[in-house]
DNA sequence: CTAATATAGTTAGCACGCTAAACAGTTTAG
DNA sequence: CTAAACTGTTTAGCGTGCTAACTATATTAG
């Protein structure tokens, strides 16, 4: 199997952050293309399940800081979604800047399928690993997470 | 602090996946603030790095696989280290088609530096977790790299 | 009430991963 | 010895993150 477990990070050093990247882009490329067929992606599905998830009708300010990523980004993505008509930008009522996000139900209906899609893959990638170990995971990608923002302080935690 | 135990990775889902990429660019953002002053990035670095510890005078294509990265992307990380005069590409004298790669005086010389404003970042980003806890992080993520290298196959274990 | 400042969103363009396709040189088959 | 197939590199262009700068609206100070 690929995961003896005597692997030693000083075996990596010192790309660790390195091979990171390069399994989430394997990840996302499963992903994609578990999805691709649907018509939808990882980013888009993101976007959805976020807004699904935390509460349609926030701005897309909201958003994007609960996805983590910058406006200009999600912009793009609610466009795809807009095209697709599985979102839909309605004007704010009390904010003239402002639009509320809405999955359409076709973006609901659409989403249930792509939920089921993205479980499968999901479980294929994180085969063989215990639930400890992914709590282990997700414990120390937030301590880098914490400990990288720290260090870009003070202008990256001006989010 | 931003690293309570008990977080699960039942939190964090489905976005697991979405978190390594962000820690990952957190990370090389801060290696990239680092390394700017001296006019280099990450990836820039990693081709050094790689060049001067598997051995000079290698193919293109043979450190490509060693970084785990296509040619095209490395073909225009080498334009940039050219242009920098810290690298060169030399004619193959067995192949025709290939060159072979070299740090020049100067490209060690800076490498040095380089090497030690990144270990500098790597203790502030690593800070906090133990060799345990980083074997840990190295073996889960070897582990899930192949699950979606399996997971992709047969097109993509063809490297 | 107007002028200054701040905020939501968009547009333009960068970085660095990728694939597809072109090109030149090498190897193999007949 | 030539034609076909293969291989090392480059070029062109996509995807999705980003920052900087713009627009339009909202808020605050005087």
């Amino acid at each position: 199997m690929n995961n003896p477990n005597n692997i030693s990070h000083k075996d990596l050093q010192p790309s660790l952050g390195a091979a990171m990247g390069r399994a989430q882009r394997l990840w996302r490329e499963a992903i994609n293309r578990a999805l691709e067929p649907e018509g939808s992606n990882e980013s888009r599905l993101q976007v959805m399940l976020t807004l699904k998830n935390q509460g349609e009708g926030c701005s897309q300010k909201v958003l994007a800081q609960r996805l983590c990523i910058e406006m200009p980004s999600l912009t793009r993505t609610l466009n795809q979604l807009q095209a697709q008509a599985l979102v839909e930008r309605h004007a704010d009522p009390n904010d003239g800047r402002a639009h509320t996000l809405w999955l359409t139900p076709k973006g609901h209906r659409e989403l249930k399928k792509l939920e089921q899609s993205i479980n499968l893959v999901r479980q294929q990638i994180l085969k063989g690993l215990t639930d400890a170990q992914l709590d282990a995971l997700a414990s120390i990608i937030l301590h880098i997470e914490g400990n990288a923002r720290d260090l870009l302080q003070p202008d990256r935690n001006t989010q």
